[in-house]
DNA sequence: CAGCGTTATGTTTAATTTGACATAATGCTA
DNA sequence: TAGCATTATGTCAAATTAAACATAACGCTG
């Protein structure tokens, strides 16, 4: 018998790649990759914009309930291999410091949006196209 | 730095969510869950397909180079948390045994890949649009 | 009946991923 | 200058996932 045991730390809060709760339901996830590596996804979509929106990369990972030191290697990771400065980084100073969105990286979160927007509504219809009884 | 551990284990025959070799590609993975658990997705169609080919679970793992032991795992929570039986087993007597596709199994495998079909085209398509310079 | 090649499972080990903890550096402010 | 909230990293532990190993049962065949 499988013992589930207590997990240690409560779910984060990204969002799911799938939410509908029909009996059978479709499931998608899309991501960029660059000579074999991700480098960037829906979950670092919601990580910057949260970032975004509160300031700091130490605000966003509590609100997301994740990690900083793996939200960091994350941001960087993106950074070096898709030669994108996403964040101005501010160290010390007035409230410690913070980070914000570069316009360079608005811009890759715009075109990413756009490009993700309207897949999973596409996944959702063809599935039910298809397994509708 | 890294330490890049020989693999003990060559890589599957599974084929890769993302085919494209630009510079930069989308890729994507689909699946269908019920209640919260896996039931299908592309890695039991091509187990399943190569089951149909050779005529035996056995023979299909060492194709696809995936373990038994988890193919087997893969397949009785499909058929369990689906309810359909995909496979016609078959213990001992010629040849040791086998199992085949059930009419059933190839009904849903049909439209499994009827809803799959086009989705990767779609995505690559949407992506062109988007990140072209 | 012994051997073979299957399906069918339990158990153990290894690899990978994720979370936890620790600490330095920075530059404001009081 | 001490304190603070950040960024920036290293290291270690825990959890999860995947692979490896070990066998039993089955029913043909020679």
């Amino acid at each position: 018998m499988r013992r589930k045991s207590k997990p240690v730390k409560e779910k984060s809060n990204l969002s799911s790649p799938c939410t509908q709760e029909l009996d059978l339901y479709p499931c998608s996830k899309i991501w960029i990759e660059k000579k074999g590596h991700l480098v960037f996804g829906d979950g670092r979509v919601e990580l910057f914009k949260a970032i975004e929106e509160t300031g700091s990369i130490n605000k966003a990972v509590h609100k997301l309930n994740i990690s900083y030191r793996h939200a960091w290697a994350y941001i960087k990771t993106s950074e070096k291999r898709l030669k994108v400065k996403f964040l101005r980084y501010k160290i010390g100073g007035k409230y410690g410091g913070g980070a914000t969105l570069t316009e360079e990286g608005k811009e890759f979160l715009k075109r990413y949006e756009l490009f993700r927007k309207g897949i999973n509504e596409m996944v959702n219809l063809k599935f039910k196209k298809v397994f509708r009884k």
